[in-house]
DNA sequence: TTAAATATGTACCATTTGATCCAAAAATAT
DNA sequence: ATATTTTTGGATCAAATGGTACATATTTAA
């Protein structure tokens, strides 16, 4: 199948990585067409033929996000000197949030989920899903780690998945809501305990 | 120094009240003026006269949500039979927020820190301020605790309070997120194990 | 009863919102 | 070279945004 046609000046991966950006930082609401196609760098008419609408580019960031989330960690799990390793530095480097210059801005789920709650039906069920898979994540790293004798075989790696999801997410929220360094260090000692 | 000129014809602690509703509800930006003037009743003129913007209405409102929270906590906190027992019924509370069929709302504070990050200089230093507060009543109750012999005396107060205000933080995410109940009470549990 | 003070309703404001339309430009395949 | 296919820029859209102006209504104090 031959393209026809004059051919896009843009790459549309490269449009939708700057677009999921701006949602990540921003959110849906805040992030205006304007600041879209500005970042994107492309006219108001390609945007449209390209991405339909705010709504569609929006759903396309989130998957976006959500597959380059589990590639990142499911790469940094298999890198890991351990698999209980892992799940610490994941802490780690979020806590490294609090202490950067940039503003915070949280995970792009979880902000979402956030910012829409139950009331946009086909959003909150790619929300939903996407944590489900990063939970899922979670409970392989656990697994693995009681395999490796690190984690207590008593702890069912299901609920502790979950356990540190959410817990990664409060402690994104408190980075957001500008907790200090050692608040967010206290955090994280306490809350990994429970893996001991 | 007496009244003087035409009453008002609106409660303005009520109008506030209903305000807050939709801020937390909905957010800030997703909550229009229009949306606003018709819950709290009354109209634009009013509405600028009494409560001068949309954004001060709004940091009003997080400071009514604030003094309402920390009243309601430490009122709890004061008829509990023991101060752990006012911690778990706290979670306990925020997981029927789970199972009941309106739409999770979250904490007005964590929203606000979510949806603002660090963007709203105003903003951010009274979320922080309230958020401290909530920590410092959490505090007492794990100092308190301690002292009725319910929570090891080595946990320190302060860190134990960070990591369960952190903890009710994300556990409220994922409620949003639309998490089962199994899952929620799942994390409550592993959440509440550090308190042994 | 009158003057001062305040509240209210309506009309209005510029700006921004997300989105559409269409003519012109450009690239490909034949 | 030409027909086809597609992109692009700019004009335009109605609706909604937060906010203001002002005349009118209503209440109080003197």
């Amino acid at each position: 199948m031959n393209k026809i046609g004059r051919p896009l000046e843009f790459n549309p991966e490269l449009a939708v990585k700057s677009a999921m950006e701006l949602f990540w930082r921003n959110g849906y609401e805040a992030t205006s067409l304007q600041n879209l196609i500005s970042s994107m760098h492309l006219s108001k008419s390609s945007f449209y033929q390209t991405f339909h609408s705010k709504h569609a580019l929006f759903q396309r960031c989130i998957q976006s996000y959500q597959s380059m989330l589990a590639d990142s960690f499911l790469q940094q799990l298999n890198t890991a000197p351990s698999s209980k390793f892992f799940i610490t530095s994941v802490f780690q480097n979020i806590a490294d949030e609090a202490a950067g210059s940039t503003v915070p801005k949280g995970c792009l789920l979880m902000n979402t989920a956030n910012e829409f709650s139950q009331n946009d039906p086909e959003i909150s069920k790619m929300v939903l899903s996407s944590i489900e898979s990063l939970i899922n994540i979670f409970e392989l790293a656990v697994t693995q780690s009681q395999q490796q004798g690190e984690i207590p075989i008593d702890k069912n790696p299901r609920s502790t998945a979950v356990y540190l999801v959410s817990s990664i997410s409060g402690l994104r929220n408190m980075i957001k809501a500008g907790a200090e360094r050692k608040t967010v260090d206290d955090i994280i000692l306490l809350t990994l305990t429970v893996l001991e």
